[in-house]
DNA sequence: GACTGAACTATACC
DNA sequence: ACGGGTATAGTTCAGTC
């Protein structure tokens, strides 16, 4: 039966049949249905061939090629055809042979026979078969297309996929991307899940209960506990039961999306360990098979027919630099967009839990599925935008790092520029490029420690990026050695030639700042949710474009770009720097891309021709931007010697606003109470211009720290374990903690934020260290009150308060007490 | 055992 | 293995006297 719909490509796929390869792709219609579309394209791959080889010499090689093929796991492989194209290879015009194979999947076996002389170079062997799919048939993930075909109906065809799947299945016969008035809205179908359980490692423990909230859908699904009092509850008789249960549910409820939060790392393979611990299959896939597990370094889930997301991934990878919260942990991420927390369950042992204190765990399982189906409403325009962008399907996008994201835009917007893409460096070549020498980075400005009034801050907008594009600076137009018409940058210990003719790098980066530019515009015009996320999106590919060519896993990897960008932005920088203290004004920072200077009763208006004056000098798309009037803003000196300290500085902007960078206050490994008073302090400063309100406000604090008055939790020290316990040289307090957990049976990872305080200890010697006074927040004992003055309080205060002359170290010694006393 | 600088470590800034 | 370098600052560790 012949069929046209409109439809989405959400889930993407590849099977093979009969040493074919075919896409397999799941979306929606119009009209809100599942459906399968099966596909097609060419597999090909490049051989670039060396500079001068003769048209009859090209045709042999051909000849040769045409037969080739290679016999692995019981499928044969072969060369259909091949012709010739002139080409680009890193922007050189070059002739390349365009072999087409019958399966990509043995692209590599093939390309490896052909090591004829005259080739220079064979590439695009190792592209995934889905990447092709998109970029030959621009296929692409989350956009409208109509699509006609055959709907197969318990058909022969493809050894009978469709009756495996009760959907529709259109075998694809033309398939148009839909115009852009075409393009309505499309809102997935999401169920988010969490799952309950005594034992943190994967399949040792059972799962007491699974949570799923969708739209309109909440359920607690357990085979614990008594009868609950709450409807969403459903008792079942065994692990067993539940776990059928559940995939009837989720199976039922049809989603697009399955979310969890950490899920590729916990809830799903718990889920297949227990399925096969209790022998049940765990057929969640449209075609009833179980997920599957990808072995990297970390676990990825994949269900056939369902976008199974990990949000922590998306999160992690591309939003999180947006985020405050000091960890990523669902609760702390969802206070920060969704302004609510979890529930509160103190967590136990199954054993444990008696009577009704069951409905507050299932209350506590059912709200962690909630907050992460709205968090996944909250950032769906978001991976919406970034995938429609970067073109890559959203199961993999969402788990990419940046500089994949950044690969995976040259890749699929390559056409343009009829440009090979470059290969992904094998092992070796990796190692080579992570053993190179750094190279110098950023321009830091050395403050001036002091209070000042009226403070401007400019800074140059996406600089990096502004870099690259006005230099040309990108691995297709470096050269070595000195070429005719090129730039020549000064690396310190080497010199560095660009071309400056433009490249797709550079020429692609320029158009992602332009349409940047453009969103942000179109955004401020209409607060629109897709606007921002559209602006966002284009402002992190512009961003991680610098990284990128730095990053020693890239196709496009170019260090000596890398280090010139960093070089001409230091350049730019200082220049701007000296003519703005060339035009009389007194410049207090700069770090990177911005520019701190003293308005000194000049208008707003002189400021701006000021700016003006410096952008109309600047290079290509460089920019110099207005950040802010400050009323005031603090720098202070290094700890150790008389400078003022980079990186650390505070300020109060014209609406009272206050701006912290560096202090202990927004490092979340200080004591809160440290931190609270260093904030206040900051404050008070800001606020009234002077010195007197904080040192009573501090003295306050010492009071009641020497009194005891301090609650515990303020004095807890939170720090990151970075490495499994055995892998440190050096055991610092939290590393004596996590051991200590660890042996009173308390799970101990990777990435964990060890708590502790430092107590006084009974009898103990004169001078201990650190760890030896650490302990646990269960443990008894009496705060260290000289620890937490002297290592705490007095340095979170002392630079700041030096700037008005007070010398607030004394007072640690309990010598000078009078200095604060004054006050 | 006291002292000191280097090494190790975590976290921030842009 | 899954962006880059710059910077501050604490604690431990190893060497010296």
């Amino acid at each position: 039966m012949q069929k046209q719909i409109k439809f989405i490509p959400i889930d993407y796929d590849y099977f093979d049949f009969k040493g074919e390869n075919y896409a397999k792709i799941i979306g929606r219609d119009s009209d809100g249905k599942k459906v399968c579309i099966i596909d097609s394209c060419d597999v090909y791959f490049w051989a670039i061939l060396k500079e001068g080889v003769s048209a009859k010499k090209e045709k042999e090689i051909c000849e040769k090629i045409d037969k080739i093929k290679t016999k692995t796991k019981g499928r044969e492989t072969r060369v259909i055809k091949t012709d010739v194209h002139d080409k680009k290879y890193l922007g050189r015009s070059v002739r390349g042979i365009k072999i087409f194979i019958t399966n990509y999947k043995d692209a590599y076996a093939i390309a490896e026979q052909i090591g004829f002389k005259e080739v220079d170079k064979r590439r695009e062997y190792d592209l995934s078969y889905i990447t092709k799919y998109i970029m030959d048939k621009k296929v692409k993930p989350l956009v409208w297309y109509s699509v006609s075909g055959e709907v197969l109906n318990n058909s022969m065809e493809f050894g009978g996929i469709d009756a495996s799947m009760d959907i529709d299945v259109i075998k694809v016969e033309k398939i148009e991307e839909l115009e852009e008035k075409e393009q309505k809205d499309f809102k997935p179908r999401i169920l988010a899940y969490d799952i309950e359980t005594d034992e943190f490692e994967i399949g040792k423990g059972e799962i007491l209960m699974i949570s799923l909230v969708g739209e309109g859908f909440r359920k607690v699904l357990t085979w614990k506990g008594e009868k609950a009092k709450e409807k969403y509850v459903e008792h079942f008789k065994d692990e067993e039961e539940m776990l059928e249960k559940f995939v009837e549910y989720v199976k039922s409820y049809d989603p697009d999306i399955l979310t969890g939060y950490f899920s590729d790392g916990f809830d799903l393979p718990y889920l297949r360990a227990r399925a096969e611990a209790v022998r049940i299959k765990l057929g969640l896939g449209i075609d009833g098979s179980q997920p599957s597990f990808s072995r990297g370094r970390m676990l990825t889930g994949k269900i056939k027919g369902i976008l199974h997301i990990d949000l922590l991934k998306f999160i992690r990878n591309v939003y999180s630099q947006y985020l405050q919260s000091e960890t990523l942990s669902l609760n702390d991420v969802a206070l920060e967009l969704l302004g609510e927390k979890k529930d509160e369950w103190e967590h136990r042992h199954s054993s444990k839990v008696h009577g009704n204190e069951w409905d507050d765990y299932f209350k506590y399982n059912l709200k962690d599925s909630d907050l992460t189906l709205r968090l996944a409403e909250k950032i769906w325009p978001d991976m919406l935008e970034f995938v429609r962008i970067v073109q890559e399907p959203l199961f993999d996008l969402s788990r990419d790092t940046m500089a994949t994201s950044v690969e995976n835009y040259l890749i699929h917007h390559m056409d343009k520029f009829n440009e090979i893409v470059e290969k992904r460096p094998v092992h070796e070549e990796i190692g080579t490029r992570r053993g190179e020498e750094k190279y110098e980075g950023a321009f830091v400005f050395q403050p001036i420690p002091g209070l000042y009034d009226d403070v401007v801050f400019f800074d140059f907008t996406s600089m990096y990026a502004s870099v690259i594009v006005s230099y040309n600076l990108s691995k297709a137009n470096y050269s070595e050695e000195k070429v005719k018409g090129s730039l020549e940058v000064d690396l310190g210990r080497e010199k560095a030639y660009f071309s400056d003719r433009t490249s797709f790098f550079p020429e692609m980066l320029g158009e992602i700042i332009e349409k940047r530019k453009k969103y942000k515009k179109e955004y401020a015009l209409k607060k629109d949710n897709l606007a921002k996320a559209r602006s966002n999106a284009f402002k992190l590919l512009a961003n991680a474009a610098y990284g990128y060519q730095g990053f020693f896993g890239a196709r496009y990897y170019c260090l000596p770009a890398a280090a010139a960008t960093a070089a001409l932005a230091r350049k730019e920088i200082k220049k701007t720097i000296d003519f703005i203290e060339k035009k009389g004004y007194k410049v207090v920072y700069g770090d990177t891309d911005s520019i701190a200077f003293l308005q000194s009763g000049k208008s707003k208006k002189d400021i701006l021709d000021l700016l003006e004056g410096i952008n109309k000098k600047l290079p290509g798309i460089m920019e110099l931007d207005l950040e802010g009037f400050f009323k005031r803003g603090i720098w202070v000196t290094k700890r150790t010697g008389e400078f003022g300290a980079k990186k650390k500085y505070a300020l109060i902007g014209d609406d009272g606003k206050i701006k912290i960078r560096g202090f202990e206050t927004v490092r979340r490994d200080w004591c809160g109470l440290a931190r609270e008073t260093q904030n206040k302090v900051l404050e008070l400063i800001l606020k009234n211009g002077d010195e007197v309100k904080a040192v009573s406000y501090l003295k306050d604090v010492l009071n009641k720290l020497k009194d005891r008055k301090i609650d515990l939790k303020q004095l807890i020290i939170k720090t990151q374990l970075k490495k499994p316990i055995e892998d440190y040289k050096s055991i610092s307090p939290h590393v004596s903690i996590a051991s200590k957990m660890r042996k009173a049976g308390i799970q101990v990872g990777i990435g964990m934020l060890i708590e502790y305080y430092i107590a006084e200890i009974e009898g103990g010697k004169k001078r201990a260290l650190v760890r030896e006074k650490a302990k646990m927040p269960s443990e008894k004992g009496k705060y260290d009150i000289e620890y937490y003055l002297n290592n705490q309080i007095l340095p979170a205060v002392e630079n700041i308060l030096e700037v008005f002359g007070i010398k607030v170290s004394e007072l640690a010694d309990g010598k000078k007490q009078m200095s604060l006393g004054d006050y």
